[in-house]
DNA sequence: GGGAAATACTTCAACTGACTAAGCATCTCC
DNA sequence: GGAGATGCTTAGTCAGTTGAAGTATTTCCC
């Protein structure tokens, strides 16, 4: 019996799958896919984030997001605004341009999935929502055990660790 | 009643954890995640592969495995054997020396998954195991329907597609 | 059997995304 | 009002990726 195993192999081509495809779609809007996370994630909050916000939420340093932002700038698909509160603090903004590529390379998870997800029978939406929340928990531990193995590779490891906290 | 929404939230979750740990792993074991994914499907494979089938299964192009592979061979964890079927294939092997690595750096899903997915009830794995095939089959409709969004998206983009085939 | 086309891989030049370290501006707190 | 924290950018570097062009080998078919 490998459920197991079964269970890694479906999770491993929803991952691939997933990845994949966001590829074809940021090519098909013509941007790069980090570029199109970007503005994915200043949409999600409402039009506007903050550099340190995105760094956070797409797990990379705040230098990589001036970078990108740098670029989006210069495709016009974003502007920088200075907040009011915190001078330090900049706004990213999407540009109207910036909406209509968006509007054209639609979130990758949302493309495939909401479809055939809403077309399931009401119990089957339940049950598949409550699994996926119930991974999700096993996965995104956020830090509540420190990373066992993290912590073992580290020692053995002749590089320092790089992800930033 | 937004099981659609919070479904997508929970995949994402899982998407985003899964990356952010797949680095940790890597960086724990001293080689980047790149590298260690070749070495995994290598491995996966009974321990030999052509550029070929990695690229086909990493959705990547030669050109790229030819890099990787060149480093992985710098870096003494794989070498290159030819193939007395068809000469022009190459057999990229994994060494001993990388066999030891693999070890170091388990599948960033293996180590968080599996654990806590042993521990659950009878039910509740078969439960999660079909809901997770489900998905899979969901997302990874294997070009079954030659993804109208793309093709739309093509259209109106500047730039040709991409990814290898 | 022999030549055209297909296949497997590599090389090369370019770009994107990522990091670290260092620096500047601004805010917070005592 | 000054020390330290915070938010962002700059500069330099490196890894991964690509497309295009090139080499070696195999396959196909007349």
């Amino acid at each position: 019996m490998d459920r197991t195993d079964d269970s890694l192999i479906a999770l491993r081509r929803i991952l691939r799958a997933t990845e994949l495809y966001e590829r074809d779609l940021a090519n098909a809007a013509g941007v790069t896919p980090a570029k199109l996370r970007v503005m994915q994630i200043v949409h999600a909050r409402g039009g506007t984030a903050t550099p340190k916000a995105l760094a956070t939420q797409m797990g990379v340093t705040q230098a990589t997001i001036t970078g990108l932002v740098d670029k989006l700038v210069k495709d016009g698909l974003v502007h920088r605004a200075q907040s009011s509160l915190d001078r330090r603090q900049v706004n990213v903004v999407l540009s109207e341009r910036g909406g209509e590529t968006l509007h054209r390379a639609p979130d990758a998870l949302q493309q495939r999935f909401v479809r055939e997800f809403e077309r399931l029978e009401d119990w089957e939406q339940a049950q598949l929502l409550s699994s996926l929340e119930r991974v999700a928990a096993m996965l995104d531990a956020r830090d509540l055990d420190a990373s066992p193995v993290l912590t073992t590779g580290a020692i053995h490891a002749d590089k320092p660790e790089k992800r930033p906290a």
